[in-house]
DNA sequence: TTGTATGCGTTATCAT
DNA sequence: ATGATAACGCATACAA
């Protein structure tokens, strides 16, 4: 079924019935609206995408791409992605677009598949630090939001959460509780997100006059098993009596791993952690976190890019979203 | 950049080009191959997506379906979904195809979606029970592959795992530790994959010529609040000792809800879950669980899907994948 | 308010 | 082996 056999039908132009498809409807009188409606609905008429996209120069697909990482590991692995990914697919189908999902590494594989599919916008979650942000603008006409990304490039639009607050207050946290050895668990990418997150934890230590020790600064692979290693060096350590890592999932893999140490958390090593996922509120013990508000995050991407996406442009090009430390039970009060 | 800037530069028709792209060197000579190859190669070209749909009929979009859940939670947030989808999109890729992610609930939203961009694959992630197999597939040409369905309808593609199988492991495994009251912990949705789920645990313990109780069905949602609500009436039940469920991340649920009601897992009471998860084996107490094997059912479900799109046909309708029982710690022997 | 001509970039068909 | 022409289904620009 096309527009034409529609206009046939109706006895009108495929033109009128464009218009009305595309609610031009000061174009076309009520009457022909409602006739022409008719007519769609009753041969479950649908008009095709391709043709459209192809006419219109725009597709209606937003991407969201994520980073290919660790060899046979999916990036959904990570709880964070995938609960961002969830929300994105939700926002986009309401403002009607459709959301296409593509694992990317380099900056030309990212120009083609924007350029070749036309891509409306797109949204990178947790790009790598290695793909040069203004080279990829100057050549890609999509609209395009990154997420945790420190790309230093001001015509770029980023939405960032306050990174350096979050672990300034865990860090003053566990000192408040009494904590003076505090270990700093990072992922081992070296960017801009570790560098303001170590500096929270450094000033909030420094603030109380303790030393910074880099003998605490763990770096491993954020997933469950970064969290185990982390937790055998630092049981190595044992005048350690607390760490604050920089993702949820590691904390959790430094509880588990404590275990085969002999240590247990709280009692013998407090652990906070950072997202806030929807599982550290289930483990064992309840993880006190650092909130990024996901739900915020993915709200003010989809935001950000429909802002420039319908060209209201008010909206400014940095967005950084506030953190917020959540009390439960991984920490152990020392005083 | 176009084909027919691409034909002029090379000094050939756009057929030509368009052979060379599509790898239709019977067509064309060796030397001109090579010539259109290095011009296309200097100069980014790329196809366009949306006029090579327009013209062949066929996308190179795959949809992964997911089912469109509660209200204000995202698919994602069952980590089982998330984890299969990161496996598609990399095999899709790999594939040359795109994966267009899309939660969707009726029939009528599907068949739409299906066609208006001619998707040449789909694969619908544990499809609702309620929306008609055979409808849709007389009114699409995509190839669908369902996971985890039990539509009746000879004609869909089909990707299980042994369900009766896997909860009768995981009873009897619990009987053969001495456990007698059991729970079955399942979700609240009433459909042929929960009814054979239940299957397996009542062949269990009729084998052991124990009686299946009734009052030890538990139904709740697939969720971390499931498994508390489900704990909660768990502990009223006091001779209870045991409960399997339908999902790790019940099971966890269950776990937390079981220390909210002073009970300890597994000393009080002892936990299987399904689908082994990768937090499973990081939670405490870690999760014995039987193991679905995700990866083998996202490639099976991928193999299924090219095996129809590329005409092979090769690999029957109905596929079932094998399960077996993870032995961790949430189960106490009673013997 | 409605209609006509043309183009979007590619592929299929049929000639050469 | 290569090329000319039409067709895919819709939207833009302009005319009536």
């Amino acid at each position: 079924m096309t527009i034409k056999e529609i206009a046939e039908l109706a006895g009108v132009s495929q033109m009128t019935v464009s218009n009305v498809i595309n609610h031009k409807y000061s174009k076309v009188s009520k009457k022909t609206v409602d006739k022409i409606n008719k007519i769609i609905e009753k041969n479950n008429y649908i008009p095709n995408r391709s043709a459209r996209n192809l006419s219109s120069q725009s597709s209606k697909i937003i991407a969201i791409i994520v980073p290919l990482i660790y060899n046979d590991e999916s990036f959904f692995s990570d709880p964070y992605t995938a609960q961002l990914v969830g929300l994105l697919e939700k926002d986009l189908r309401k403002n009607g677009y459709f959301a296409m999902i593509r694992s990317i590494s380099t900056l030309e594989e990212t120009v083609s598949f924007l350029n070749e599919w036309n891509i409306d916008g797109a949204i990178f979650i947790f790009p790598k630090a290695n793909i040069d942000v203004k080279n990829l603008l100057d050549r890609v006409s999509t609209k395009i939001v990154f997420i945790d990304s420190y790309q230093e490039c001001d015509d770029a639009l980023v939405i960032n959460i306050d990174d350096y607050k979050g672990t300034y207050l865990s860090t003053k946290y566990l000192i408040n509780n009494g904590h003076k050895n505090i270990a700093f668990v990072s992922a081992n990418s070296n960017n801009k997100l570790i560098e303001l997150r170590y500096q929270g934890y450094k000033d909030a230590l420094l603030e109380k006059n303790i030393a910074v020790n880099s003998d605490y600064y763990f770096s491993n692979e954020i997933c469950l098993n970064g969290g185990i290693e982390a937790a055998r060096a630092i049981a190595e350590k044992k005048e350690i009596t607390a760490a604050i890592t920089t993702a949820d999932i590691v904390a959790i893999g430094i509880i588990d791993g404590a275990r085969l140490s002999g240590l247990s958390v709280p009692q013998d090593l407090s652990v906070i952690g950072f997202d806030n996922l929807t599982i550290s509120n289930y483990c064992y013990p309840k993880l006190t976190t650092i909130d990024q508000n996901i739900a915020k995050k993915g709200k003010m991407a989809i935001d950000l890019l429909f802002d420039r996406i319908e060209k209201r442009n008010q909206l400014p090009n940095k967005i950084k979203i506030d953190v917020n430390l959540i009390e439960r039970q991984s920490v152990r009060n020392l005083k």
